[in-house]
DNA sequence: TAGATTGTTAATCGATTAACAATC
DNA sequence: TAGATTGTTAATCGATTAACAATC
């Protein structure tokens, strides 16, 4: 909306983007605050702004990388990363052919290194795509050397050991069983 | 638990794993059948089999892969998809320099043969990996050609233009701004 | 019989929706 | 002033939890 020049919008326009009523939307929005004019509805700028603010995305996080196997070599090039507010500064395999390799411009560290780094650079944030069976180890390592929040990949619920991070977890494989049960149970109800 | 030789579980172990009460996983399972035995628990291949049929991933399904960009061409090699219930049976790309080479195994088909191939081989999912602009107009293309579900991975919403497809949406630079935002929700909590 | 655990009911909690006063 | 749209209240709806009878 901004790009095209657009200076307000309202709830209702948000929410046909979004797949909501725009009572939803007006709800969601006012339990971080006052946003709006009323008759008028919301600056695009000020929104915007608004909800980098709420995200944590109005300041830059820097993130490792750790596993590169096949859907960790995609996400390393995966722009949709790098850009904005989160940046690449490094990536982690335990694979010595893979160490000392440079991977979508990133030079592989290996994986005992990874507390060492982690300090060094105050990193805060990661992606784990690492085998499910080391997951929960390498999640240990993470949180211990002071990483605040986890990406996670590998198709296991990560329990956080000290509740220190922030665990999201993502499991692409899981999303498609999901798309195979919507489908069976359209089909079902109709 | 089956590879460990276990008989079976009960909805207390079920629910450490999955991060869930004892009493959401029984009311959960409940409200598709009665799986489990009192006083016993659930029986491991019993159930198993039982949640393959929920879902649909007793039965074999057809997939095709959209856009092989940077995450594309990942979500290609990975075995996640490729293995169990989902079969890899086509990859698609308009970029003439991709069109009849190999990834991963896969050769590269013209987005222009999108339908004739979708037809010829009854193909019922669609994994959707192109830029942002094109994604609806792809979509509507897949649902046209007959395809039920789509995964996808384009940063958009879309739509289903005649409501015979279902669609699960995976937004990855979505789930680190749900990190972000838990970690800055975690640290201003405490 | 005693212990364990399901399936389900009732109570609680939280999220969504409808509606509208406030106000631009 | 008339029309538009927010922010919020009250009503509704649905999901989670606690508890326990049924039963292995």
């Amino acid at each position: 909306m901004s790009r095209s020049g657009k200076r307000t919008v309202n709830s209702r326009i948000l929410g046909q983007h979004l797949g909501l009523t725009d009572a939803q939307v007006r709800r969601d929005l006012s339990i971080f605050g006052q946003f709006g004019q009323r008759g008028v509805g919301y600056p695009v700028s000020g929104l915007t702004q608004a909800i980098r603010e709420i995200l944590g995305t109005d300041r830059s996080w820097d993130v490792i990388l750790v596993g590169l196997g096949n859907l960790g070599r995609a996400l390393c090039g995966y722009r949709g990363f790098s850009q904005q507010s989160f940046r690449l500064v490094g990536v982690f395999d335990n694979d010595p052919k893979k160490v000392g390799t440079t991977i979508s411009g990133q030079k592989v560290f290996s994986l005992s290194d990874l507390e060492k780094i982690i300090q060094e650079k105050s990193v805060q944030l990661a992606i784990l795509a690492v085998p499910a069976e080391a997951a929960q180890e390498v999640a240990d390592r993470l949180e211990k050397a002071g990483i605040c929040g986890i990406l996670n990949f590998a198709p296991i619920n990560l329990r956080s050991a000290t509740q220190n991070a922030a665990v999201v977890n993502v499991d692409m494989a899981l999303e498609l069983q999901r798309l195979a049960f919507a489908v069976v149970n359209a089909t079902t109800n109709s």
